[in-house]
RNA sequence: GCCCCGGUAGUGUAGCGGCCUAUCAUGCGGGCCUGUCGAGCCCGCGACCCGGGUUCAAAUCCCGGCCGGGGCGCCA
């Protein structure tokens, strides 16, 4: 057995013999006393050495291992005042595991900070520092709360095909694939899938996965590979999807901030109160322009526009109501030139976008032909039209999106373990 | 796709024509120290992205390349 308690389990125990197994964090040496800051994904525990009792050998032999070097220490438990930890192993036999190089091509006890680059050239150190482990915890815990809130619901979880044939709305760039004798494209959203499924009569699908855009950002909030929450519901309206959308929202905070890792984060977040606030796009642009910031009726926000939404919303907000010819075709028009669209907003940030989908196989064609995509290559989405379609409504949610909001985490690099961007495809 | 900015020891930086055999911190190596916990003190190690040009003189100015960071657009 390599260890029988972890950093955190032995930080309770007094007097009892364990096997603790780690990194080298940090060695302190003060002559005939030193002491090894182990550390493992639970904490640290501090490794007491004396010299008279250890024997002078060991102690030199222990005092020059490298930090970052893998160990097991064998020893007593003490609690103790003296430590700041409140307890303290006094090992009587250390293995050392695995000896690491030096110097380290980034220090993970060091006091100064490194450079986005850096970092993610050498992720596996990284990961080591424990306030960048505590964004992943985050990120595991605020998919759970949403996955607990859909399954609780009665959402069935599924997966479509990543490798397509034709681009879900048009607009954005897709990734070219070879698939054998045919060209294929990886999928920028299981959009049109997940309503198909509402032709074969799943009535509430999920589905989390990656998705792929090739568009040639380079900003603080985009990849080219994001994990996207998709949630689909029948017999629903936009309003029934916001609602799932602000549950599964408050209980991805919840589960967040309650773990103990969170506070590693420095971030003061609340659990938001639901509902969040309703804004239909017309208001929006209302206070856009009475700051003085000119949107033209149906032209999307940009990013000042928005920047002024942020500062006079609330934190968490929708925008609804929004002009049809802005939002793809699979959205339900409404009431002439608008449609039944929704963003989930936080402050100035885009997080979330649904609708109410448009399930009427005629006037799909319709608007398809208004916004200039040809229906034939669409056939395998269509079909699904003209057998039995209920209506129904869902929403795409950008996971890093919600983690980089939760977390506080300014660069959405930062919320993916190997992120893809513009001109990063290793580690 | 458009527009800014930057590349100096392992890491993070200062310097921006001659005071540079290049600053400081961290790290690493050595020494002292029996309770450190951002340990302390002393000694040492280690760097100007690549190629061309300007100049008596280039880390510093100019051109090209490579690499990176950010903003906009677009979106999640």
């Amino acid at each position: 057995m390599f260890r029988t308690h972890t950093t955190k389990e032995a930080s309770v125990l007094d007097g009892e013999e364990v096997k603790v197994c780690g990194w080298v964090h940090d060695i302190r040496v003060l002559g005939r006393i030193a002491f090894i800051i182990i550390r493992d994904r639970y904490g640290f525990a501090q490794l007491t050495l004396i010299k008279s009792v250890i024997g002078k050998e060991n102690f030199k032999k222990y005092t020059k291992l490298t930090r970052e070097s893998v160990i097991c220490a064998r020893g007593k438990v003490q609690k103790t005042e003296q430590a700041n930890l409140g307890f303290e192993i006094v090992p009587d036999e250390i293995d050392v595991l695995n000896l690491a190089e030096t110097p380290l091509p980034l220090g993970v006890a060091d006091k100064v900070s490194a450079d986005m680059e850096t970092r993610i050239e050498n992720r596996f150190l990284d990961m080591r520092k424990p306030e960048v482990l505590a964004v992943f915890i985050a990120r595991s815990n605020i998919l759970r709360g949403i996955r607990d809130v859909l399954l609780k619901e009665n959402f069935i979880e599924v997966h479509t095909p990543k490798i397509v044939a034709t681009a879900t709305e048009g607009g954005t760039e897709l990734f070219p694939v070879k698939y054998f004798e045919k060209d294929a494209f990886l999928n920028q959203s299981p959009q049109l899938y997940k309503q198909i499924l509402m032709g074969s009569g799943f009535d509430r699908v999920f589905e989390i996965a990656p998705a792929f855009r090739a568009e040639e950002h380079n900003t603080t909030r985009h990849l080219n590979e994001f994990i996207s929450i998709d949630a689909e519901m029948s017999f629903a309206d936009d309003e029934d999807a916001m609602s799932v959308l602000e549950r599964g929202i408050q209980n991805a905070i919840k589960y967040a901030v309650e773990d103990e890792t969170f506070k590693l984060l420095n971030q003061d977040i609340n659990v938001p109160e639901i509902p969040f606030k309703r804004l239909t796009y017309d208001e929006a642009l209302e206070i856009i322009n009475s700051r003085g910031v000119n949107i033209e009726w149906g032209e999307d926000f940009s990013t000042e526009a928005l920047k002024i939404l942020g500062e006079e919303m609330d934190d968490f907000y929708f925008i609804t109501k929004w002009p049809l010819e802005i939002k793809p075709f699979y959205v339900l028009p409404f009431e002439e030139k608008y449609s039944k669209a929704f963003d989930l907003m936080y402050r100035d940030k885009e997080l979330s976008s649904g609708a109410q989908r448009n399930h009427v196989y005629a006037s799909l064609i319709e608007v398809m032909k208004s916004k200039g995509l040809n229906a034939d290559s669409f056939e395998f989405y269509l079909r699904a039209f003209r057998y039995g379609m209920p209506p129904h409504s869902g929403w795409g949610l950008g996971l890093e999106r919600l983690v980089m909001i939760i977390t506080g985490v300014k660069n959405i690099r930062e919320c993916v373990l190997f992120p893809r961007d513009r001109t990063r495809l290793v580690p």
